[in-house]
DNA sequence: ACTAGATATATCACGGTGTTATGTAGTTGG
DNA sequence: CCAACTACATAACACCGTGATATATCTAGT
């Protein structure tokens, strides 16, 4: 049913050179904050030595620091940059103008079902992250307005 | 506000060993009959180099085969060989379970509104494919494409 | 028919992304 | 203290993508 449907957005694509993977890593840093390197891999589905190495591209980048963790020796916390919080809100703002862009062009009753079905779809994309609620909502600078 | 939302695709995961764009590629082969490399990537968005590496290491898994276009002899048809076929269909049912999984935890009501929502969602997809509608003929038996 | 240009695919060099296996340093608990 | 565990890094390898370019074929103008 849904079967294929939900591969939109693997056609969404913004310029940026960022991987999918690199962009989620991104995203989720700026909703849960500094987070370890195998947190980080086991959220975004890769082995822990493929995020140590998106870590490190992403750190000469200038889009993640990586600190020390006060609490355990042998950890690392990865935090974004202001030039990563940046782009995240770059990347938010770019998805959602090309998403809007589609469905524009579905009719009025069609835009309407999709209306009605986003709790539904909010609640299979936490069930399959099958975790926290993952908070969408760019809390870290200044916030935007969702409009219907 | 579909924003993230539909990034649900990227967390069914099936265990199988193929790309993203490995699997699409197939399922369109299965959809449309033997092609072009060049068409072939055009519809995946990829370059031509990275389709046409693509279909040498499908060839070489044998998935697909690579005949001689008897209409342009610049041109290969790439078409799925039986075990593509049934890989493609292995693909399609374990996919659909996974989906039938999470959507089985949603709420009734919530269920009944993704549903409402289908028509809006296949519509999405194929604006996002940008070309004619993507037939996901379920069956994969054999398809047969007329010429333009 | 010849030839210039367009087209379809292949190849090359290169870098990002992923894997498993393994190493190293820090932590933990008997 | 020391053995086991844990977090991260590294190595070796394959895959996936890119742009630049080569080769063969098709197309059209002359």
């Amino acid at each position: 049913m849904l079967d294929a449907l939900l591969s939109v957005g693997r056609r969404i694509d913004i310029g940026s050179s960022l991987s999918r993977t690199a962009a989620y890593t991104l995203a989720t840093l700026d909703a849960l904050g500094p987070s370890r390197v195998t947190d980080l891999a086991e959220r975004e589905a890769v082995s822990q030595p493929a995020m140590t190495g998106l870590v490190q591209r992403l750190q000469a980048s200038g889009h993640v620091r990586r600190d020390a963790d006060p609490a355990d020796g042998r950890s690392v916390l990865v935090g974004l940059t202001d030039a990563g919080r940046a782009l995240v809100a770059e990347r938010r703002l770019a998805y959602a103008d090309a998403v809007a862009r589609l469905v524009d062009r579905l009719d009025a009753d069609e835009q309407q079902a999709l209306q009605q079905a986003l709790p539904a779809l909010r609640r299979l994309t936490e069930l399959a992250y099958e975790v926290q609620p993952m908070v969408t909502t760019t809390r870290s600078t200044h916030h935007r307005k969702e409009s219907a």
